[in-house]
This record gives structure tokens, C-alpha cells and sequence, in this order.
RNA sequence: CGGGGCGUGGUGUAACGGCUAACAUGCUUGCUUUGGGAGCAAGUGACUCCGGGUUCGAAUCCCGGCGCCCCGACCA
């Protein structure tokens, strides 16, 4: 471990520590020696695990099947969309030599899939009886950033990448807002992290795409984290790739297409969005373990009985799919509470000599920090309505933690003070892309998104004093 | 690529240009312990990042490398 004697720097005194303090002494990852990768450790990985499983839930319920594409794409695939290569030719890795020669043609390694996948579209795709086809991809993808950041901007990420082909635009355009909405349902059920929906403006915008949905959450230092992403592509794509079909009335029509995505960056999101200065606090839902028992032993003569205790206590919650672990090590009883604090473990039942007398427990939940001596004749119920209470909670304190920083301003001296204080700004913008660079230029806040929950109103743009007829979301982004 | 910081036992740190490089922690062994990071004892462990220079003398000062971390531009 990078840091054995586990002290946390306090979120006051330095965020990006305190991040990385929380990572280490979780156990989650490391950075690689190829600089700018992430190797995720086990602990680590059981989270992205359950955010797989509860996502691929989701997705075939909607009908979406898994795929796999490959990882080297041809060069000229990615010059066939003028904006998609312009945005991701800074940061593709390319290989040029293979098989000990010098390839003919260099391979991108995938930045993301749009084009390897539709180029194999066009031939699936024949008619419209073929439509709509839904395809989600699980995989690795490298985009050379300059500056990493563990889980939240790595070289090489994990994400799932879905890609869709519809026949019509509307029936694109619906597809890319219900797995909108289903990002928002798993990250707020699942990893208690209330979003914001709303769409990029054009400078946001994903390369090449026609509109960009977004998902936004806010991190306990006020900065946003675009949590994941849907696009309508239009027929931009398919124009490049051929993706043609031949329609109800008998004519070649483009499909319309659609891609969505969430990475490894949404570890980070449930990082900072729950984690308090005594490690990492993680919702009981995406919680590789629920609930750790860890026995006192004061004696030989009562080791014995303690164990079998929390085997049994053990096997009841089983039974009730409860993700518990027995941590029966013969070392000090404070040595346990603080590590499995560190790792998250939503709840702490406790077992020695006492309990064994009375018939009950000691529980510790991690969120609150509250301990109570529960009945062990109850200890299922009771445990299994404190990780629902835990859940619940966590998503609550997020909501309100989100609305004390959400403001909304009218002029520009106010617009300045609550960017700088790392607020959630909602103001008037006249649409302008060049008063939205300045803007970003002079407060290094960026325009989140236009929120779908919009409301219509006229006012005046806060930088050029032009009209706009609505307010958008600004704030300090990752 | 720019700005800042830092390289000393496994880890975290200390040491005015001057004694055998110190302290904490870890690890090993033994005993005693166990309801919030235990105690005692003995032991283990560092060419002070690398290369040069200044000096009677360098972890310390100078020059040059290399590496790491943080901040910014870029971004899921």
C-alpha cells in the first residue's frame, strides 16, 4: 500500500489528497509504470463488477445485446468523419509496427468504437425489417491525455459503449434519451448519486455527433463530472460508413444513429460524491461486501463459541443475499473497525464475549457512524433495513449537499463570486459559442449542460448582455 | 507543453557544511495482551536517485541528468 500508515488528508486542506488518500487507503489503485494507466486492484474492481452486472441488467431489458468489436482500427476508418477525427487525433495511440516489419497502413488503437462498428454495420443492415440493431460493447479504450487522474482520467478505461442504428430520426432520438434515463436510474438507485440531465452545447459537443445528452453529477468540492453520455449522431456516420437500408417505401434511406457510454471514471463519481475523511463510504447496493462481522476474542475458552456465533449470524444473512464476510484474525478488535471503515463496508456487526451473553450484537454503520446494540434473534431484519436506510441516506445527503450548491445569478460580478466559492451556477447565456469560450476563459467555468428541466424565460446573458431566453448550468468541471 | 514542489532503511519523516546519518512505523523472535490503531524486551533494515564539481570535510552548497507528485491546457 502506497501509504501504510493510512492517514487521510482532510477534504479541507486538499481535495485532490484527500482523493487520492481515500484510493489508497481503500485499496482501489495505483498508477502503472506506463505512465498515465491505472491498475485497478482487486478491491477496485469488484465495484466496476457490480456497476457491470446492474447496468447489462438494464440494458437487455431494453433489448440492447453485447458484441465484441476489436481493439486495432484501420487509420482511414477514422478520417472518414471530419469532426470525429479532428477530436480524437491528439490523443490516439497508433501502431505502426507489427510482426517485426513496418505496417502498410497504421492501426489505431480505439479511442472509441463508432467506426470499426459501423463499418461492419453496413453490412448487417440491409433493409429496415434489420432495424433498429442495438449493440453494447464491454471494453478497454486508450486516449493519450496529458494529464491523468486516477479513475477520473486515465490513459487506458474500462467503459461500455452501446451503439445503435434506427430508422428514423425521432426513434434515434428517443433511444438516446431512454438510456439517458437509465444512466440516471443507476446512478441514483444504485450509486446514490443525483444527476442533472440536459444536452452539451455545441462546443461540448462529442466529435462528430449531431446532439450530445449528458449526465451530470457534483463532486463534494462543487466541481462537475460528466457521469456518462449519450449522443444522437444523425445520419452523420452513416453517411461516412455506408450505413444504408432499404425503407418501407422502397427507397435507400441512412439509418440514424445513436452511441451512449460510462466508464471507470464513475468509481471516481461514487468517490467523491460519498466518501468522508475516514475513507472511502460506499452505498450498499454497489458494495462488493454489505456487512463485516469481526469477533472479539478476550480468551481460548471463548474463541470457540464466538466464531460459531458469527458463522451462524453469518449464514442467516446469507441466505437473504446479504454480501457478508466473517473477519475472525486474532488482533486487536480497533485494528478491524479502522480498516474496514477505510474500505467502505456499509455495515459493522461486532461479536465477543458480552454479545455471546446477551444474545446480541454491536452494530456500526459506516454512514453515520452510529452504534447500536441490536437483538441477534432480529439481526437479519434489523441489518437488512439499516443497509436500505443506508442507501436511502446517502442518496439524500447527496440531494442536499447538491441543492446547497446550486445557485442562480443574474449578473456577472455574482456569476464570478459563486464559480469561485465552486458552485452549480444556473444563468442566462445568449448561445453565443465565442461569449461561452471568454467565459470559460475568465472563470474557468464551463456551460454543464442546457437541463432538460429548462425552464423557458427571458432574460439577458450574464458576459454579453444579449438576449436568451433560458438559464444553463455552469460550474468547474474534472 | 507551461507553473510549482520533492527525491534519505519497506513506509512516513529528521539532521548548522563537521562524531558511527536520527526518529517513528513496519518486519522478525519471545512473553504478555485483545469491546476503537496494545505493551515490554531483543533483533532486522540506507552506497542519503545518478554523474560531476567546490571543500580538510557534502544528505546538506553548485552544475548537469533521471524520476516522482501537485496545478493548468486536453478529456468518459
Amino acid at each position: 500500500m502506497a501509504n501504510e500508515t493510512n492517514k487521510i488528508t482532510p477534504r479541507s486542506e486538499d481535495y485532490s489528497e484527500w482523493y487520492l488518500d481515500v484510493i489508497a487507503a481503500a485499496d482501489l489503485a495505483e498508477y502503472s509504470p506506463v505512465k498515465g494507466c491505472m491498475i485497478i486492484k482487486p478491491t477496485g474492481y469488484a465495484i466496476w463488477e457490480n456497476m457491470q452486472k446492474d447496468l447489462d441488467a438494464r440494458f437487455k431489458e431494453v433489448d440492447v445485446e453485447n458484441a465484441y468489436f476489436p481493439l486495432f482500427i484501420p487509420e482511414r476508418f477514422l478520417n472518414k468523419e471530419k469532426d470525429h477525427v479532428e477530436g480524437f487525433a491528439p490523443e490516439v495511440a497508433v501502431v505502426t509496427h507489427a510482426g517485426g516489419k513496418k505496417l502498410d497502413e497504421p492501426l489505431v488503437i480505439r479511442p472509441t468504437s463508432e467506426t470499426i462498428m459501423y463499418d461492419t454495420f453496413s453490412k448487417w443492415i440491409q433493409s429496415y425489417r434489420d432495424l433498429p440493431l442495438l449493440i453494447n460493447q464491454w471494453a478497454n479504450v486508450v486516449r493519450w491525455e496529458m494529464r491523468p487522474r486516477l479513475f477520473l482520467r486515465t490513459v487506458e478505461f474500462l467503459w461500455q459503449e452501446g451503439h445503435t442504428v434506427h430508422e428514423t430520426e425521432e426513434e434515434a432520438d428517443q433511444r438516446a434519451r431512454q438510456m439517458l434515463e437509465i444512466y440516471k436510474q443507476f446512478a441514483e438507485e444504485v450509486l446514490a448519486i443525483p444527476v442533472i440531465l440536459g444536452i452539451k452545447s455545441d462546443s461540448e459537443k462529442f466529435a462528430g455527433a449531431f446532439k450530445t445528452y449528458c449526465v451530470e453529477a457534483i463532486m463534494q468540492d462543487g466541481k462537475a463530472l460528466q457521469f456518462g453520455t449519450s449522443h444522437h449522431l444523425g445520419q452523420n456516420f452513416a453517411k461516412a460508413f455506408d450505413v444504408k437500408f432499404l425503407g418501407r417505401n422502397n427507397t435507400m434511406e441512412y439509418g440514424w444513429q445513436t452511441s451512449w457510454g460510462v466508464s471507470t471514471r464513475m468509481i471516481g463519481g461514487l468517490i467523491m460524491t460519498h466518501s468522508d475523511d475516514k475513507g472511502l463510504v460506499l452505498p450498499p447496493k454497489i458494495a462488493g461486501l454489505q456487512v463485516i462481522i469481526t469477533t472479539i476474542i478476550n480468551n481460548d475458552e471463548d474463541r470457540e463459541a464466538i466464531i460459531d456465533k458469527a458463522e451462524e449470524v453469518s449464514s442467516w444473512l446469507k441466505e437473504e443475499g446479504i454480501k457478508v464476510k466473517i473477519d475472525k484474525r486474532d488482533i486487536r478488535p480497533g485494528e478491524k473497525f479502522y480498516e474496514w471503515e477505510r474500505k467502505g463496508v456499509p455495515v459493522r456487526l461486532e461479536l465477543g464475549k458480552k454479545d455471546l451473553a446477551n444474545n446480541t450484537l454491536f452494530m456500526a454503520r459506516r454512514d453515520t457512524g452510529e452504534k447500536t446494540s441490536i437483538s441477534a434473534d432480529d439481526v437479519v431484519v434489523t441489518v437488512a433495513k439499516t443497509l436500505e436506510d443506508i442507501q436511502t441516506n446517502l442518496f439524500d445527503k447527496a440531494v442536499a449537499y447538491r441543492k446547497e450548491k446550486e445557485r442562480t445569478v443574474d449578473t456577472w460580478e455574482d456569476f464570478v463570486k459563486e464559480i469561485e466559492a465552486g458552485n452549480f451556477v444556473h444563468a442566462h447565456w445568449c448561445g453565443d459559442a465565442e461569449v461561452e469560450a471568454q467565459i470559460k476563459e475568465e472563470t474557468a467555468a464551463t456551460i454543464r449542460c442546457i437541463p432538460f428541466s429548462q425552464k423557458m424565460e427571458d432574460g439577458i446573458c450574464i458576459k454579453s448582455g444579449k438576449p436568451s431566453k433560458g438559464r444553463v448550468i455552469f460550474a468547474k468541471s474534472y
